[in-house]
DNA sequence: CCGGATCCGTTTCGATACTG
DNA sequence: CAGTATCGAAACGGATCCGG
């Protein structure tokens, strides 16, 4: 399994996709956790992402990092609580994820359609730039 | 493993996705393959997907079927042949494919950047209609 | 030949138990 | 709290076989 797919368009362009994070279910998981929801340590993934074992929650923060979309770092004032984040390459990834969020309410999810699902849908580019915003200020809060 | 994972945001949304397609890195790349290039066939996802083997393809396809995001239809020529179309609900899937193509030339694929890349980063809305355009008409065709 | 289905050795996953 | 170790179960991939 490669990690990224290049083939030939009909018009002779490449389309590639990066496979390796998103081919995983997990990671996307833990990708959506980061960049909607406060959460940051191990133990809040664990509990958000219903039901993921503690080996592959510490493997795929471990390729996550490896690849560049989160960083890790110790608390400096508890050194048992580690914190992990998402780098400007991972933030990157926000209009895939409201995309496939909305993709998923349309489609798949029979839950009530929420409003933020709505706001995803009808104020793309706003949604995305609040969400960029709110992650930079929490990187000067740190 | 859950199908859609639904949790709850900081201001008290569901936020949820489907992850039983997306989590798959082959699903991904047979979806790419029906909607930007025109392979089809059983062969041609073989050849293009670069490495698929004949019964993982066999059961994706089959997921693909089962999941209402591609049609399977005979060739009634030649009855040999059979056909893969994407439905509404699979061409839905044009802005996440969209995105991700766009996150991974910018950040994972070496490849000088292609003008198809471009044209989806840049003329977003039109390049999706475009695309969308094309998939009716060729049903029209057919 | 094309479009798969079946079998099988190997790899990976995931639930639980355990440790610092 | 934040992970490792272990081990059975599942998925993968390669080859081969089969029906039209």
């Amino acid at each position: 399994m490669p990690k990224s797919e290049s083939v030939k368009h009909r018009s002779g362009c490449p389309i590639s996709i990066a496979l390796e994070l998103v081919g995983d279910p997990w990671t996307l998981l833990i990708v959506r956790d980061l960049m909607f929801k406060d959460k940051k340590t191990f133990g809040e993934f664990l509990n958000g992402g219903e039901g993921i074992a503690t080996n592959i929650l510490s493997d795929r923060l471990a390729r996550l990092e490896r690849a560049g979309i989160v960083t890790r770092q110790r608390d400096v004032a508890d050194a048992r609580k580690v914190g992990y984040r998402l780098t400007d390459k991972g933030m990157d990834l926000a209009p895939v994820l409201v995309d496939l969020v909305v993709w998923s309410a349309k489609h798949e999810v029979t839950d009530a359609p929420a409003p933020v699902v709505r706001e995803m849908r009808l104020r793309r580019d706003g949604f995305l730039k609040q969400v960029r915003q709110a992650w930079r200020k929490e990187a000067k809060d740190a």
